[in-house]
DNA sequence: AGGTGTATTTGAACGTGTTCAAGATACGTC
DNA sequence: GACGTATCTTGAACACGTTCAAATACACCT
């Protein structure tokens, strides 16, 4: 295919990563960005439909940083428990020297009909990595899930992680400390959780919550 | 105080208000609101600090309709699980007319920094009403809750509210129909957990997990 | 080499939210 | 009634994201 276009898209791409880690989103001008990059404005919208748009090379490098950043505890670990954590911690650990500029995205993250909706179709291979991550969290733990629930209880965590995301985005603790201990404490919890859900009295809820799921899901 | 300038304040938030149901919030221009208005552009900006600020006007009235459609049912009913869908029925029911724009809405509600924040400083009088109303399911139905925990049962209870307002603005289907059903699913779960929370074997995890409420409240 | 069509690049122009210096208006004080 | 100050109002101007018609570079064919 053309290789020709394909330097210039990288360049933009590159400039525009830089540029919004250094000074924020907002503060980042289209016009900037394509100086930097070494071609007129208009260029970065042949390449790129919106400033948004530059967001998803954001998205599939940290997607691709979370998950190498995961593989030690994924393999090592075999605890329930601190394989959440330690999923949840490394993601914490990527993003964090993005701290103040994944604040301003969560703006258009947010919106449903955004692409950058973690729930939107655009958005669905990253998801579906994440929630794959999370699938391993619980195929690699000694505790015993039925087969036909792993895929939803991965879905549940991966939920859950975007809880502490959530969480993360307001914390203004040094080093995001508060964050950390959050995950320690909820970790370990959400383990307890799940070896308790197939016992007797407590499985039919556990049941119905997944069918809940199944009902819920939108198109 | 000067009387002088409210009239035009409020001349102002009226026909934003009507702008923003009538044409969404990102097609209604503050030049046009400003006509509407029968002022100049540069005049809305001398009572509301941007666009954004106008929709405090809407979340107020929200809030106020909201416990009002609650009346009923916190008075009338006394079994957790109906309190509990009976209230968030009554949230989506309000927001209903407000779809489209509620949509819109999400991306500026969800930044941290934003004071559209449902989280923020300026969102705590609509936020603590809101709170309020769980506690008053809780303080109403005929369930043993520690006088201890209700205050943060009431707040777990307002994050399933976000929730479920959270997969409403992603609901396409006819009515929102499936929003409904998922209340009418899950409210039950959430009044049996909550039912189950003191039971031997569970009540140490529950205590943990409010101690972690404590522990994670950020400033 | 010349011609043709597609891919890329340009920079001016549009409409937006927002700012601001300047002007207009009301109100207390002499 | 005239002055002075605080309150309000104005509309032009700014920087932004985005669009687009026109210009340019390239690949391929004859």
């Amino acid at each position: 295919m053309s290789t020709r276009g394909e330097q210039t898209r990288a360049a933009i791409a590159e400039a525009a990563l830089r540029l919004f880690r250094e000074y924020g989103y907002e503060a980042t001008t289209m016009r900037v960005i394509a100086g930097e990059a070494g071609v007129a404005t208009g260029n970065a919208y042949y390449y790129y439909g919106s400033k948004e748009e530059l967001i998803q090379e954001f998205y599939a490098r940290n997607q691709a940083e979370h998950a190498a950043a995961c593989r030690p505890v994924l393999d090592k670990e075999t605890r329930l428990g601190p394989r959440i954590a330690g999923v949840v911690r490394a993601l914490i650990d990527v993003l964090a020297p993005y701290h103040g500029f994944a604040a301003q995205l969560y703006r258009h993250a947010a919106e449903p009909a955004s692409p950058l909706s973690p729930f939107s179709a655009e958005s669905s291979p990253a998801r579906t990595a994440a929630i794959g991550l999370f699938g391993e969290v619980i195929g690699g733990a000694r505790v015993r899930v039925p087969a036909s629930a792993r895929g939803k209880l991965a879905e549940l965590l991966w939920l859950y992680s975007l809880g502490i995301v959530l969480y993360w985005v307001h914390d203004a603790s040094p080093g995001c400390r508060a964050t950390y201990r959050l995950i320690d404490s909820t970790a370990p919890i959400a383990a307890r959780l799940i070896r308790l859900a197939w016992v007797p009295g407590l499985r039919s809820m556990t049941r119905q919550l997944l069918a809940v799921m199944d009902d819920a899901r939108l198109p």
